[in-house]
Order: structure tokens, then sequence, then C-alpha cells
DNA sequence: TATAAATAGGATAAAATTATCCGAAATAAA
DNA sequence: TTTATTTCGGATAATTTTATCCTATTTATA
């Protein structure tokens, strides 16, 4: 569904935030042991991110990643997956045509759509905050 | 959402199923032209169809693929998805967890819960002979 | 039986994704 | 101002996916 990035992202970002309740900064190190990631490549993927003004980082000694609490609400799934994935799972032919519409449907279109749609619908209104504190209250888990 | 590879089984074998219903074989070549995919590609996706009982291969002159005009019916979109991506699509966690279940679910568990369900749903009831008539009605399209 | 026409399948190659490494730049604090 | 800490970003490597090529094998038919 989506690609190892956008999973290490969304897990990260989690992260981010309930370290941010905190009032905490985290760095790659911590964020790849807490979710299970590539340290490396996770850092690449902040990286992406930050210039997406979805995590804020601060440079230096005591700096690291954060997000600002009163953002975390306002940030949805959809933001994170489009920063790294791009729109190609809401947008792209399920059976990869150039062209597909209501005027030039692949055979699967109309099947797709619902299902493209909800799952667009569920990305668009999920936000930061509820899958922190799932993540605090132990209703879910990060990693294994 | 699938591999390139299932993109081109789908419709190959969509495809095998229309020249099927006129009692005719069709050649990789064929395939590959009308559903726009490479074709040496194309013939390998259809050695893993074949592996899998979905389409028949004749070898030999006058050979070709084709699908029993009486399977075309029964042969469900998942039977493909499963012969070449696997059961990762139903079964894999969506953030990449070992271990994601009602027990130990990931942040997203639940919500993406439903958008599989309906997926796995659509893939087992959908019929390459519902597909097939939709491309030889005109109503879709294999390409473009 | 010889020949031409097909699929099967192994060996490679190309491209994309995932992952690592290291030096540069920035910043807080001694 | 120096040092330690930290992110940034370029270069590179490993792996997976996608794609190509060539030969072997099978089979209908002349």
């Amino acid at each position: 569904m989506f690609s190892k990035a956008c999973e290490y992202g969304i897990k990260a970002a989690i992260f981010i935030a309930i370290k941010s309740y905190e009032g905490k900064r985290v760095s790659p190190k911590e964020i790849a042991l807490e979710i299970n990631s590539p340290q490396a490549f996770t850092a690449k993927i902040l990286q992406a991110l930050v210039k997406h003004d979805i995590v804020c980082s601060i440079k230096g000694a005591h700096g690291g990643f954060e997000i600002d609490s009163s953002n975390i609400s306002k940030i949805k799934l959809a933001q994170i997956v489009n920063a790294i994935d791009g729109d190609s799972i809401y947008k792209e032919c399920g059976l990869g045509l150039h062209k597909c519409d209501e005027d030039h449907p692949c055979p699967v279109h109309d099947k797709f759509k619902a299902i493209r749609e909800e799952l667009k619908y569920m990305l668009e209104n999920t936000s930061l905050e509820e899958l922190a504190l799932n993540i605090k209250s132990g209703a879910a888990f990060l990693k294994v």
C-alpha cells in the first residue's frame, strides 16, 4: 500500500508528536530505535517531512525534531503520505492506464473508486493527535 | 496498490478471456500490444498465471494462451492478484509491523481494516467474465 | 522426418527503492 | 573562541522490481 519510506515517516511523525507533547525533541537515532527502522534512511525521510512543514528541525547541540503541539491535531495522515509517496495512491489508475476516468475507464475503475475514496477520506480525517494518543494510552504500538 | 507485474497480469488475463470467448489463442506479442506492456516481461507473468492454473498455455505451432470458457466466470480478480503479488495486500500491516492484530495493533490497524476488507471483498467478488464483458462492450479500455 | 512456430526458462541488464557513510554547516555551551 | 552536538546533504552501495535477450523444448504440419 505505502512505500517503506512512508511507513517509517508515519511512525516517526507519531513518535515525534508524543515526545513533543512532553516538550522534548528527538534525534533520528531515538526515532529509529523506537519505530524499528534504519537510522540513516529514517533521517532522510525526516528531511522530507521538514521540507513539507510537517515537522520542525532544530540544528546544533540540543537540537532535534519536534512538532509544534498546537499543530499535532491539525496534521492529517494524508499530508504525511503525500509528502513522501506523492498523490499516486489517490490519483493513479489501479491498472496503470495513463488516462483513466469516467469517459475512458479501465476495467476496474468503478470498483476501485469506492475503495480509493474511502482510503482518501480516512487519510484526510485521521489526525496525528489521534494516532499519538493511541500509542500513549497503550492501545497501539509502533514496533514489533 | 498493485505491482506493475500484477497490473499487466490482470490486463493480460482480461484480454485472453475475450479472445477465448472467440475460440482464439493469443501470443505474448499480441497481448503486450493490446495492453501496452513490455512483451518479454509480460511473457514471464503469463508463466506465473499458467503455474497458478489461471490460464492454459499450448506450446508449439498454433499454440498460445487461452482460458477455458467455462472457467472465465469462476476466476476472480483475487486469484490473479494472489498469483502475482501474493497475499500481502490482505495480510500485511499497513505500517509494516511484523505482528499487528487486535491484541497488538499498529496505530492505524482499525482504520485500515475496513478498507482492506472492502478491497478483499471486491477482489474476491469480481470475476474475469465481468471485466471482459466491459471491454467487449466498449465500456472500458485496456490501454492508453 | 524436417521445419517452422510457439512457450519455457535461465542469464543479464536497467531502473527504482531502500539503506549506509561521511563531511559540511549550524548551534549551544564551556 | 573552541568544542561537542546535531541536522543537512551528497555520494555510494545493496536490494528489489522491472525489463530484455537468447537458447531449449514442444508441437502442428508439410
